[in-house]
DNA sequence: CTGAAAGCGCTTACAG
DNA sequence: CTGAAAGCGCTTACAG
């Protein structure tokens, strides 16, 4: 190509180079390269060390990240898989990966793979021929064929929210059955016995464990269920009025998370339904602004900031510890309650 | 250091490389390199690029992008600069930024800098130091001696949303006057001759051009104008309050972005004033679930995946073109009227 | 404590 | 059309 100008080409000619420096410091690089290296630095004189640490400062050496991490087989940089950044529960995850993976001298390579199978292999590909040293998943299924191939192939994978059905997958997770109960506690309590779940996607974790949970609190009796197409607003509307149709009585809802909920709402609005007079809705997940809605959204809160962190936590482990343990970590989950439940019609 | 694992080694064995392919495929690994290159594809026998590539395929061979980037002195990578990305106004922009990349080939380096300009020279080293072709810069201020110095050493380097007092560096931005103009002659339509402007900081470009365009806007009559020291809630909350303190008889607010408009809204409720009825509102960005809140937020809509598209469009020519041509791309706002603004309580 | 050498995995002039 | 060689910028056993 012609033309292509890259960072290191700049009117002010090329970057310095370990050479560079070391010989401004009369030095062999290797030398400066032990000077220069916190780990090996005390193999060098200390005089040595920091007149090459002088010169190095003095012509504005940046260390190529690149070149060590080919000699060193290890990139320092980690691959993140989230469907869809924009959907608002993923930023504080990954704030929190990059916050942990920072304080290590670790970077995220973040992707998004707008659930579609093909771009997250494309993805997960291009991760791979960046030689990232580890990935932390937030896009995993239930049944996940191309994670179960990357653990198998000995990948360091951790996944983050939900979890993939591989054995000794290390994972991170809100304790969400807690949450489910707690939330049909709380509608139980406000008196509502018609209580319905629009649970999500059955193929995700989250999905298969908030029904198990809805369905042991609930009991046997006239627990509805509407599965929902995936996580997002336009499904949960969808869902929303099969559940009004098959269930017209339906005086509390548990959504799947909040964003079903507040498909459901605007279902609600449509039918001329009222929030909470006529029916209570519960959310998942507390997604930031939940309580600048209308109605505000009671919910379930799950730390996804510390959960990002712990995912970071968990995958630098399986990078750096000789006989590292698989574990999984959960978080608790708290309801909140805010404008969107209330007693049922009839106590009322 | 003992016990680290890196990507490449599982127990299945190293990775392939492109010697491996070329052994396999009984060639040098020059031709492999030229095979397995669109580029350079035709400078091979088809036979032979064919047998090169059907190896690659069946050894599992992913190239080593370090490697390449390390001889090319190019890393396919984009360094990607924003205050938090748990701000919602971001994670569209990021997303544009990196559905463009994507498609070129390359991959975006995201840090959040948190408005403190130490943590961001750490993060700007480090992205340096990973050898980033450029920068895109969301966290401009108009004075910002880290950009300065970038740009005078040659950096490529785009902002996005807010623009640096740097003649020549390429920049995308929503029409921000215009947005304000078509705000004001809103509130006028309904009849407010009170009109206040809860500006954003004026370090930063956005704050300074919406305040132009607001004192423009309203002429020189009654335009009260308080500072916000951030766009945040909280700062939005304090402003709201000195407004109100100063100017008491103020109908309408004009926030310098949603979030601001969000802290002038609860800070109307905890006065006991009632938005729209006794005090309209309106944002500017027009966030996700805006049009959810209560009231549903009369606010100005600027097209911010479109803004993160075109900033990694104007990166990639400036990386790309002999002779690229710095320039602004100016997006159009539009006003979306919602329910946090009507008519002045005098005159219904 | 320091140096000389090899090599990480590629690409690309240069020959043939 | 293909190969042999050099080199991108580092790190790290191995000598001394």
């Amino acid at each position: 190509m012609i033309g292509v100008r890259a960072y290191g080409d700049t009117m002010a000619g090329r970057r310095p180079t370990l050479d560079d420096v070391a010989r401004a410091a009369g030095v062999h690089k290797a030398t400066a390269s032990r000077a220069l290296n916190p780990e090996t630095r005390n193999q060098v004189k200390f005089e040595t060390a920091h007149r090459i640490t002088v010169a190095a400062r003095r012509l504005g050496y940046v260390p190529n990240t690149l070149a060590r991490g080919l000699r060193t087989s290890r990139s320092t940089a980690v691959g993140v898989l989230v469907p869809d950044l924009t959907n608002p529960l993923f930023p504080p995850i990954v704030r929190g990966i990059q916050d942990r993976l920072d304080s290590h001298g670790y970077t995220a390579l973040l992707v998004n793979t707008d659930n579609d199978e093909e771009r997250e292999r494309a993805q997960f590909a291009e991760l791979a021929a960046r030689r990232v040293d580890g990935f932390i998943v937030a896009t995993a299924r239930r049944d996940h064929p191309l994670l179960a191939e990357a653990v198998g192939r000995g990948t360091a994978l951790v996944t983050v929210n939900r979890t993939v059905e591989l054995p000794g997958t290390p994972a991170v997770v809100g304790d969400d059955a807690d949450g489910v109960a707690q939330a049909v506690a709380h509608l139980r309590g406000l008196g509502h016995t018609r209580i319905a779940h629009l649970a999500g996607p059955q193929s995700v974790s989250t999905g298969a464990v908030r029904l198990r949970a809805f369905r042991q609190a609930a009991g046997r009796a006239r627990d509805a269920v509407v599965e929902c197409a995936a996580y997002t607003e336009q499904a949960g509307r969808a869902g929303a009025r099969r559940l009004l149709l098959a269930h017209p009585s339906t005086t509390a809802v548990l959504a799947g998370n909040d964003l079903i909920a507040l498909g459901a709402l605007a279902e609600l609005a449509a039918q001329g339904r009222s929030c909470p007079d006529d029916i209570s809705v519960v959310g998942f997940n507390d997604m930031p602004f939940a309580d600048r809605f209308r109605p505000p959204l009671t919910t379930v809160r799950v730390p996804h900031h510390e959960m990002g962190v712990q995912a970071a936590e968990l995958l630098l482990e399986l990078l750096t510890r000789p006989q590292p343990v698989a574990r999984t970590v959960v978080l608790p989950a708290r309801l909140v309650v805010r404008g969107s439940t209330a007693p049922p019609p009839a106590s009322r």
